[in-house]
DNA sequence: GTCTATATCAGGATAGAC
DNA sequence: GTCTATCCTGATATAGAC
């Protein structure tokens, strides 16, 4: 039964957008149910249901629920860490480290406490037994975008003597963990716990005077 | 139909320790299947048929599958941190502090690395929309057990002089994040990867001396 | 208290029309 | 490519015998 406008003139929808439309609307509402429901508790049937759509267009497009469940989060995890890029390599260039690193370090905690990325989080590690891979992508969009550049700038600063770091791998990790780390490990557990601002920011400013009492080069003191 | 020992005696159990013994069969059949398969891909005829009883014996004993995952995981959580209690009052007398930090975060750390631990705190993780008691009690048990006690003893050396620590409570979570929290990122997203004893002392080591630079009171340096 | 057997239902996946 | 209608497995939970 074809669909007529309001002037009796049938609705002849454009074939290759409108498929192309269905798959994002599925995307989008198979996120949705598996960031509330996880996993194995999600169902096709209500993803079909949030996107307007049949189960069979469903398995058309995705062949089954573990490869929907892939392509969804494996999809969602780059876009999440992107916005952060921009920042890294101005470290380096800093006329005020320690607050650049604050700064830097604030902005990420930010992101990552965010509610949607947390729950995304907590799926990815709920069902790492079942979906290793997006562990080892998390880990890795999250080495490649974050700590890699940070690395570079620290290893930098290094050699022009403004810190003395003899292993700046371990070091960033250090300095995530002091700041963004923190945090973190509350909401993982707690995700409604409400930290406000100016705690946030007493935390990581701690964090990073942390990391600069063991790595700022002597002779700058 | 009775069973009959070897000489044709008939074996009548003892029913109160047989209740109970199914009882605990039970908790731990359904920790194992809950541990492999997460609270919703868990069956509750797996259980029984690993704890070798029937079904009904389960919804008897524990009403229904939230109420056997809520027992079970609350139940072996205060168990899994009980081992560390003794160390931690060790430190305010030590007389190497960075010797006694280093041996206590590397337990610590090592416990939590364990391959049955890392899988309990993904599931709590995983599952703390539905159960958002577990991961208050997670963290309680973990802030009373473990973090409480090294506050009280940080505490004690800031008034002795040993070390200048503004905010006690703080610094024991960034001396967790420090030690702790570096390899458990890590291990989290990838339980497969492997992280050798010698490696695990340097990070442990190093972050140990992160805290130290920073708190270390200056009279002493 | 514990079992066998069963009620009841929802979920993943697909056949076949259009 | 998309839908309606359906298959079938496996899940939670319980009735009733012993």
């Amino acid at each position: 039964m074809d669909l007529l406008n309001e002037f009796g003139i049938p609705v002849i929808p454009d074939a290759v957008n409108t498929t192309q439309r269905k798959r994002e609307s599925i995307i989008e509402a198979a996120l949705a149910e598996f960031l509330r429901e996880g996993y194995a508790a999600a169902s096709v049937d209500s993803i079909a249901s949030r996107a307007k759509v049949s189960k069979p267009t469903i398995y058309k497009h995705f062949g089954n629920k573990e490869r929907l469940f892939l392509a969804v989060i494996g999809g969602v995890l780059p876009k999440t860490y992107a916005d952060l890029e921009p920042y890294n390599s101005m470290i380096a260039e800093a006329s005020d480290l320690r607050t650049a690193l604050i700064r830097l370090t604030l902005d990420w905690t930010k992101l990552l406490l965010r509610d949607d990325i947390l729950s995304l989080r907590s799926l990815v590690i709920g069902e790492i037994d079942r979906f290793p891979q997006l562990g080892h992508l998390w880990y890795r969009v999250s080495y490649e975008m974050n700590n890699a550049p940070l690395v570079n700038a620290i290893t930098e600063l290094h050699k022009r003597g403004v810190l003395d770091v003899p292993d700046p791998v371990l070091a960033v990790q250090q300095l995530v963990a002091l700041t963004v780390g923190v945090p973190q490990l509350v909401k993982t557990l707690q995700p409604d716990l409400e930290i406000d601002d100016a705690e946030l920011t007493r935390t990581i400013t701690s964090g990073v005077d942390v990391f600069l009492a063991r790595y700022r080069s002597a002779s700058r003191l």
